[in-house]
RNA sequence: GCCCCCGUAGCUCAGUAGGAUAGAGCGACGGUUUCCUAAACCGUAGGUCGCAGGUUCGAUUCCUGCCGGGGGUACCA
């Protein structure tokens, strides 16, 4: 990266300009911070280093910033070095060196999009993991969206990475499930059986349990007051599973491993962490119930493990299951998205990984604001342990696979969503979504019509032809792609890829309609403008892939 | 009460580990097509960055307090 090579040589400079004597031995920032000024006479990239040295260096910060552009080191790439008020250093990429790069975008491929931030690292990010007991809802899909969106970008920033759902197969809400389905199949052979109190009163319990009478007839009918059979229970699960498997592969989310709960237990990790934590006295018994002595740490109150009633609480079975993940499976990092309704269990299970003896750091929680659906006025519910959801599919098939990605995609996990479906349909035709589509369709129209054009003198297209203005705009835009991959995977804010596609479709429309392309009068600026869509396009595409949005080559 | 997140243009939101004159989309208003897809482009209007202090050469960004909104504070997940 372009941007990292000016880091290096603003630090080879400071380094040069101390060892000439000209710059007082002050400890130098590592690395050198470099930004994007916001406004282009101010360049490509700059350097505040002057205004930081200042002080230390007891100089004026302009003095300063000439003696770095003095000590510069000389590079293609580079055609002016400016100091400015109140003490910056400014770069300007040489146009030629830009134009250059339209052959570096094209020869790279795919590996334009890939750094090595991640050094082969082993990271886990687990994301949706609902409960298998009813189909997504439109709020999971936020979830969908972001994390297989960071396990792409992270991929692309050089970390090895597992996507995993957590089923939670086994507790006191797949009990309830059973009973629930239960309830509704001895319904349709006649009993006058009332849906358990804390049941699932959604309609889809229904429709599993005339699945179950098609599929099992009256063999899971047991003798009055009997409890749910296990094998009607485990019937019900599966299908949700089907379901939610399903919707998550129409939004193109794929996950590496689907874990089940169960596996907690059937490995021994729930009796290993359980051990484990007794042993360093971290477990309480009171009140007939089994405690992680949370407030020996840092935390003000203690938490339940095991239920008076015997049974495990999530928090527990949950602290197997990242024993599970850092020391059997071994991973170096792991991520877990949920949603802002779990945040009270990021303090407990992070304390628990430190009993573990592990770093906390190693364990990052996106904690995301949840989404909230109306139609039109009103508000509808997104919980099913209420009944009435909309669900995942429903919205998917409302607004399409791709405005939905981008729509979930394009807010900070830190804000609420208020997700109108009525709005997102009337939208729909004037999204976002097609604006960048468009582009990657127009270009694709272009390349086919380039068989009319004469051949190039040089038989290929020279790029440093390449010298507009707009060529030029989105020659820089596209630079910016891998920049991003490694502040996303630094910050896993991957909000701002829907930002950056819209800002690269602007930069080649605006190319397009100021640049023709394709001229029979000048065959060697066309070939070199065909390269330039060329990158332009692959460019586009990387970033849609990046947001498991399709990149269509018609409109 | 305590903990977490948010408050930026009429609306929906960005603001990339404090930087130079705060941006985009939609909406509003006005323009652009003998020419590769007008699902496009160009222009105009629109802001005391919730309020008040503090740290700093410099704060939308960090700290404190207050106001407003969302979430959590269960032997539910």
């Amino acid at each position: 990266m372009i941007r990292d090579e000016i880091g290096r040589m603003v630090q080879e400079a400071a380094g040069r300009a101390q060892e000439a004597g000209d710059l007082p031995a002050v400890a130098l920032p590592d690395p050198a911070a470099i930004e994007r000024p916001q406004r282009p006479e101010h360049g490509d990239y700059a350097t505040s280093l002057p205004l930081r040295l200042a002080r230390a260096a007891r100089a004026k910060p302009l003095d300063l910033g000439a003696i770095l552009a003095r000590h510069m080191p000389a590079s293609d790439a580079i055609e002016r070095v400016e100091v400015a008020p109140p003490g910056f250093v400014n770069f300007h990429l040489s146009q030629r060196w830009l134009a250059a790069q339209v052959d570096e975008i094209i020869a790279a491929g795919p590996a334009f999009a890939q750094i090595d931030a991640g050094a082969g690292q082993k990271v886990q990010v687990e994301f949706v993991s609902a409960n298998p007991t009813g189909p997504l809802h439109a709020g999971n899909g936020r979830w969908a969206a972001l994390g297989s969106a960071l396990v792409r970008v992270l991929r692309a920033a050089g970390y090895q990475v597992e996507a995993e759902y957590y089923f939670n197969d086994a507790g006191t809400q797949i009990e309830v499930f059973g009973r629930t389905l239960y309830a509704r199949y001895q319904q349709l052979f006649g009993r006058d059986v009332p849906l358990p109190e804390d049941g699932y009163p959604g309609g889809y319990m229904a429709d599993l349990a005339e699945q179950a009478r098609e599929k099992f007839g009256e063999s899971m009918l047991k003798p009055e007051g009997e409890p749910a059979p296990e094998e009607l229970t485990n019937y019900g699960v599966e299908q949700v599973m089907g379901w939610i498997r399903s919707d998550l592969s129409s939004l193109g989310v794929e996950y590496d491993t689907w874990y089940r709960e169960q596996t907690v237990y059937d490995s021994g990790n729930f009796d290993k962490v359980m051990a484990l934590l007794r042993e360093r006295s971290l477990v309480i018994e009171r009140e007939g119930a089994v405690w992680f002595a949370t407030s020996q740490m840092d935390a003000d109150k203690d938490e339940v493990l095991i239920r008076s009633s015997g049974l495990p609480t999530y928090l527990s079975t949950d602290i197997g299951y990242h024993y599970d993940k850092f020391i059997t499976r071994k991973f170096d990092r792991v991520i877990d998205i949920w949603g802002a309704d779990h945040q009270g269990h990021v303090r407990p299970l992070k304390l628990a990984i430190e009993a573990m003896g592990l770093d906390q750091e190693r364990l990052q929680i996106i904690i995301g604001q949840l989404v909230t659906l109306r139609r039109g006025q009103e508000t509808l519910k997104l919980s099913k342990r209420s009944g009435d959801i909309v669900t995942l599919r429903e919205v998917i098939d409302e607004v399409g696979a791709d405005a939905c990605l981008y729509f979930f995609l394009s807010r900070s996990a830190d804000v609420p969503i208020d997700f109108d479906l009525e709005l997102a349909k009337q939208q729909s035709a004037e999204n976002p979504v097609y604006y960048i589509q468009y582009a990657h369709a127009r270009i694709a129209g272009i390349l086919d019509r380039a068989g009319d054009l004469p051949a190039a003198g040089d038989g290929e297209g020279d790029v440093s032809l390449l010298t507009h203005e707009a060529e030029l705009a989105l020659i820089r835009k596209m630079l910016v792609l891998p920049e991003l991959i490694e502040a996303i995977a630094r910050t896993l804010e991957p909000h701002h890829l829907p930002h950056y596609a819209q800002e690269l479709a602007t930069s080649f429309h605006d190319f397009y309609e100021k640049c023709r392309v394709i001229d029979p009068e000048q065959p060697d600026l066309s070939h070199a403008r065909l390269k330039l869509a060329t990158a332009a396009k692959s460019v586009l595409a990387m970033t849609l892939e990046l947001m498991g949005m399709s990149a269509p080559d018609k409109m």
